[in-house]
DNA sequence: GCTTGACCATGACATGATGTGAAGGTTCAT
DNA sequence: ATGAACCTTCACATCATGTCATGGTCAAGC
């Protein structure tokens, strides 16, 4: 036998498979395969007469559509749901839609908010000589440069990231 | 005496005050004070014979430094380096700029990578008929449009956030 | 002086998704 | 039957922050 190859071989699926050939096939950690488990995000997995956890087909395809999920920035409980609705046939796409349209409405928040952050520190950074004087507009920001002893009114926009 | 009033009037500050007052001056919450006492931050706070921390114009002026680093997405780690910078009389503006640029690029990388999400997102959704039926390509996307027993190839790009 | 209420101290636990490590049991090819 | 590779569960760590619990302190009013 090729001394490279794993204990089972890789080969042509047979199934069920243990845990970490689960999470090989569906692009996780098997940690994270045992924490979805325990969320609640994949019931009944079946297990060996000695305990050992084993995957069905279908497991590894809800494993999957985690992962791809998560890819895409979901949280779990967002992924919970969107299990739910996969797996129930009366759903209605407008119900994705909508926990999708959420999702997208979230990501343009918190890039608005690193953006503010990114334009405010490329305006100090381009004010900064970047040389061996110890004078620097960018600490002077930091320390306040309108500060006065007491409350400041400077830095307006804070919007909130999360 | 005013009973809207707190206990201590808010009016010209008299130091040292204590960490409500430093807290509220400097836009944390006392937790956070204490907080970042403990990670080294803000060193020798001084006690009063109760035990109460006292807070000098120095102090607040350094939480408040440490305010406006975080709004803009520091880290406590370089948020040490920053204020060990800013205390350093023999800093050179170039260590300062580094460590900013440094920022810039980290929020440049992670806004891209919101940035990909939300556009396959959006195209999803844009695919998306969003009524009362079940069929929806987003969900056909999380279940893989082309997934066949085994791995999958697709989704290539998986720009790493944070 | 004693009570009262507002304030403070410390420490523990929670978040969310994930890694790491320890201690011990299982599987299977040799 | 042995040993390597794998599996099990549990605990602890991350990061910045909140909240809760328990108990001590301060200042004002009686």
């Amino acid at each position: 036998m090729n001394p490279l190859s794993p204990r089972r071989s890789p080969a042509p699926q047979a199934w069920p498979v243990p845990i970490s050939e689960a999470a090989r096939l569906a692009g996780v950690s098997a940690r994270m395969v045992r924490h979805y488990e325990s969320l609640g995000l994949l019931q009944s997995v079946a297990r060996s007469e000695g305990g050992y956890r084993q995957y069905t087909e279908a497991d590894v395809h809800t494993l999957h559509f985690i992962r791809r999920a998560r890819d895409l920035g979901f949280s779990i409980e967002e992924i919970t749901t969107l299990l739910a609705l996969w797996h129930d046939r009366s759903r209605t796409s407008a119900q994705v839609k909508r926990i999708a349209q959420s999702h997208i409405d979230q990501l343009t928040q918190r890039i608005a908010a690193m953006q503010a952050m990114q334009r405010t520190l490329q305006t100090l950074v381009g004010c900064c000589q970047g040389d061996d004087r110890p004078d620097c507009p960018i600490l002077d920001d930091l320390a306040g440069a309108g500060w006065v002893h007491g409350v400041t009114s400077r830095h307006a926009e804070q919007i909130a990231i999360k």
